[in-house]
DNA sequence: ACCGGTTCCGGGACCGTTCCCGAAACCTAA
DNA sequence: TTAGGTTTCGGGAACGGTCCCGGAACCGGT
């Protein structure tokens, strides 16, 4: 049947003895086409299986509704939640999506990335990877001349950059501020690695909170973990021979605290009488663990959803040549309390 | 400084004083140019900021180095992982991916999806949703007469497509002899939905296992659960109330053994002495719960780089006129044994 | 001085589509 | 009958690269 080689317009053209012009329009819905002809036309699209090209559009349209996304971490939820909401909500605007996952977190040579980005002429870049360590020089003098719109997803405030994050230091100071509520005296934290931009707002946000309440903060009331469980299993020990007289901990996130309420089981501490627990992430499986987890839950999914939106905004503008004000977005998170704190 | 649009071979020949033939055999390493002539194109792209389009590179080469990746359920652990190791391996090989998630497990209106690859051009198709219901019905007519090649992951054999998959059955059969191994005289399993192919074959595999050391099966033996550690809760009830002398059960997922973990705990059930429990997964949390949980690893990323390498080869295959013969790879599990059976 | 072989470079066609323009064919009104 | 407008369609250029060709300049050997 088919040689060889994809079916292409003229092929369509041919056969149903018209121009590839005509065929072109038929493919557009243009008006001027005689509606018999169109018919006609759409029956032998259909008969040969022809599908237009997207490259050849593409090339000639100088936009190829592409999204590059960079990401790392997949195998967390956390990065793959926001994902799912850059694809959900990309699918719903007609873009297509472009991957690429970085090996690490802390990548700092970006520029083999975002050139295979362009090279690709993707229309705008959404930066889904977190701020660590240094993973955010290159910004000072790549960003500038780069000639797509980009957004950055969870990363400290810079000027004339667009970026959406959770308001973690408002999540770790509700967190922080429950247990203050319930009635604790000495409250802990557990904090994440902090060359991640995000536990260090979430230990701020413990910090101020206890400030505002005009306690003290002392080195040995937190300790730093890794997020990994097993990290927080050794963290929580560190903690609780250096701060005896805890009775509340705010911990950075699920898996850590996951750790702490198993130890405190094999430790004989009574959880929420003579300990209270707060998390931080809200994964479902919170909810199920023993006793429940109380939580700070923040909507990744919600994060991408938005980050598409404001970069769909930015390619619009961008293309009308209209200079959009750089944007600065925080979600707000909420906490879900359960019995790990009730 | 630039116009307006992107800057292209000819602004670089021009600026170079030489022809777009000459910049094009420098960017692809041709030998038969004066190497001084070379650094001086090499130079004018450095300053132009030039980045050659894949656009119109694919165009003529008739291929884009690009897969097509379709999954679902990204915020659910297993499908993120095996994104993971996609998008390692397709970066080792030097592809790109254009990622598609679908919206549910069960979509079997699947002509768009894949239209919207092909319009792309993508090289070849992987296809990461797991068989769920009937959403496999289209390949009966659909896949035949397609023009790029497609892989498969997670669903039953069929004849003439590539697939891959981890051993569910063999699994199953693994954690369900272990338990009689261990001395459990009543096993009894909570299964996913059984709509879904892996639920299926676990089922499968906990019955051979148990008919195999010569015991019968009873409809009371097992539940079916959801995955979600709430629908486990709810299952894990169920067979308590029908099967009372169970003291050892197999669990579909990690999800659902947590709940039936914390289910044991309230209800004074001791684990392993009264109840060993073996789930499926091997998610990282399931170490530290408490007891820390004896489960079936299965590397969803390796599953992932497996499928890369393989829709590559067929690719590669396929652009040679050659037919390839279509593989159905297994991966064997392993069993990672912990408190909860020990 | 002439000739065959390298080395180096440029002219044009082409990939598959859309856009700009112009041209038939038909219709309507004076 | 004819001028002017509408409808319908096709020819060629363009998008940004690569490939096939051919040609000029230079080399050493006879």
């Amino acid at each position: 049947m088919k040689r060889k080689g994809r079916v292409t317009i003229i092929d369509v053209a041919r056969a149903a003895g018209v121009s590839k012009q005509t065929v072109s329009r038929v493919l557009n819905e243009r008006p001027d086409v005689a509606s018999e002809t169109r018919q006609h036309v759409k029956d032998v699209i259909e008969r040969l299986g022809y599908k237009p090209s997207a490259l050849a559009r593409s090339l000639i349209h100088q936009r190829t509704f592409t999204l590059g996304v960079v990401t790392a971490g997949l195998k967390y939820i956390g990065p793959s939640q926001t994902l799912n909401g850059i694809a959900a909500r990309a699918e719903e605007l007609g873009y297509t999506l472009l991957l690429i996952e970085l090996p690490t977190f802390d990548i700092t040579n970006t520029q083999p990335i975002v050139d295979a980005l362009l090279t690709q002429q993707v229309d705008g870049i959404i930066w889904a990877v977190p701020e660590v360590g240094k993973n955010r020089a290159w910004l000072e003098d790549q960003t500038a001349h780069l000639s797509v719109p980009i957004i950055f997803l969870t990363m400290s405030e810079r000027a004339n950059l667009a970026m959406v994050s959770v308001d973690n230091f408002l999540g770790a100071k509700m967190a922080t501020q429950h247990l203050i509520g319930i009635g604790c005296r000495s409250i802990g934290h557990l904090a994440g690695p902090l060359d991640w931009w995000e536990s260090r707002r979430r230990k701020d946000g413990w910090e101020a909170a206890l400030k505002e309440s005009g306690r003290n903060i002392s080195n040995s009331h937190w300790v730093e973990g890794n997020w990994s469980s097993r990290s927080g299993a050794a963290a929580f020990e560190v903690l609780l021979n250096h701060f005896s007289e805890m009775d509340g901990v705010f911990v950075a996130n699920d898996q850590m605290a996951l750790s702490v309420l198993r130890i405190a089981h094999q430790r004989g501490i009574r959880i929420p009488d003579d300990l209270a627990v707060v998390g931080f992430d809200g994964i479902a499986e919170s909810a199920f663990f023993w006793p429940a987890l109380t939580t700070i839950n923040q909507d990744q999914h919600e994060l991408g959803c938005i980050a598409v939106a404001e970069i769909v905004k930015m390619i619009d503008a961008h293309r009308a040549e209209q200079m959009s004000a750089s944007k600065l977005i925080l979600l707000k998170p909420e906490i879900i309390i359960r019995e790990s704190s009730a």
